[in-house]
DNA sequence: GGTTTAAAGGGTGTTTTCCCCATTTCTATA
DNA sequence: TATAGAAATGGGGAAAACACCCTTTAAACC
């Protein structure tokens, strides 16, 4: 029986030669590929065959790793996370950490490193790299601090027609409601997101991956 | 007759399974692998069998790929050299043009992108992907309305606060320049990304990398 | 039943953005 | 030298964006 693998990389040269690399080491399944967790999302969807291990990248455009792992502890808390990056500052691998991986590795790593990493994850649920050390359970719960607001559908419809070139009157009449409704909407966003510009509203709504480009 | 390729990039994993995929092309021969310039220049020496294409890292400790790329086109000049990075910051795509190499490929290009690359750089000695466009010999400015337009210093750095909550009136406090030449950089950006607000003008920017998020 | 909360619509005024118009200055090049 | 072409400057005005002030309606909660 093989170990089902996922793999999240934005650079797809990396993802498709590091699957063809773990399908040749025989031991290794590569069921998904993603190219960041939005991507991950939409493939994991209404698939039955789970991977048991996820390789995921730290820095992704759209949903980047940190977001990803917390994703996927939180709706698929079976699959045991291993982060791949070649970001080796504090913040970004206590982020991961608190989001839920159980290691992390450098892209730097002999091929020989990631194959053993692999397979203790599989087994003990946890790996310490050399350059990393970690202590299993150490890192937990702490929920995001600033998460991202809630939006009504409205919001969410009016936000993706902010973030274009359409002008609030023409919002108006695509969303069929009055000018006025829609600066309402306009201002709580504002409200919601801290922002005093539609500029600023686009960015942070980018930011927050409510839309992308 | 195979293609002899050689590969440097400092992330061994990206090294070592894009080497196992090239070799699964059927068509290439991966004849030396290096982690860096110094490594390379190391394990070029005394070798016979010279590769013909070399596929460069430009961010890598000790010797970058400019480095690289500039000793390569001195000493070894019937190698051709493919940039491969994520790195897609003009100066460096310029440095390394400028260097000696051929075509500057991305890492997040699907790997049939590399494959023509390489066919092609081998073939015809260059290669034009989609976001770099290169002459034979020298840049060329071409009308493609995809490709990212030329901006003057000042152009870039009004951009910069364009993407930002700044009203105009406070970028020409903060550029030490009037509202009204402010308001032409405005109209000659609009005009080379082709937008009619300042929404679109900063989606454009971040589309087109000149600034980030 | 009364109160709260949220969505939707409305009015008004200020600021900012956008788009014309035109002038000066400097530089490069025929 | 003349001229063409940019970069910088300015005025004025229409439209959009922004910031407050409100009322109505309807569902939700105590």
């Amino acid at each position: 029986m093989k170990i089902k693998v996922g793999l999240v990389d934005d650079h797809q040269l990396f993802l498709k030669s590091l699957s063809l690399m773990l399908e040749t080491l025989q031991n290794f399944e590569v069921v998904v590929e993603a190219l960041n967790g939005q991507d991950l999302q939409r493939k994991l969807e209404g698939k039955n065959e789970l991977p048991d291990l996820m390789l995921v990248d730290v820095n992704m455009p759209l949903m980047d790793g940190i977001e990803t792992t917390a994703w996927l502890t939180e709706h698929h808390p079976s699959i045991k996370i291993i982060a791949l990056s070649m970001n080796d500052k504090d913040t970004a691998i206590i982020k991961m950490f608190k989001a839920g991986c159980c290691a992390y590795l450098l892209k730097d790593v002999h091929p020989s490193v990631l194959e053993k990493a692999l397979h203790e994850v599989y087994k003990k649920g946890y790996y310490n790299s050399d350059a990393i050390q970690l202590n299993p359970g150490h890192f937990l719960k702490n929920p995001n601090k600033d998460s991202p607001p809630t939006l009504t559908p409205k919001e969410q419809h009016f936000l993706k027609y902010v973030c274009s070139e359409l002008t609030y009157k023409q919002i108006a009449g695509e969303m069929q409601l009055s000018e006025r409704t829609v600066d309402g909407y306009r201002e709580s966003l504002f409200q919601k997101f801290g922002v005093q510009s539609r500029v600023g509203l686009c960015l942070e709504a980018l930011r927050k991956e409510f839309v992308s480009l």
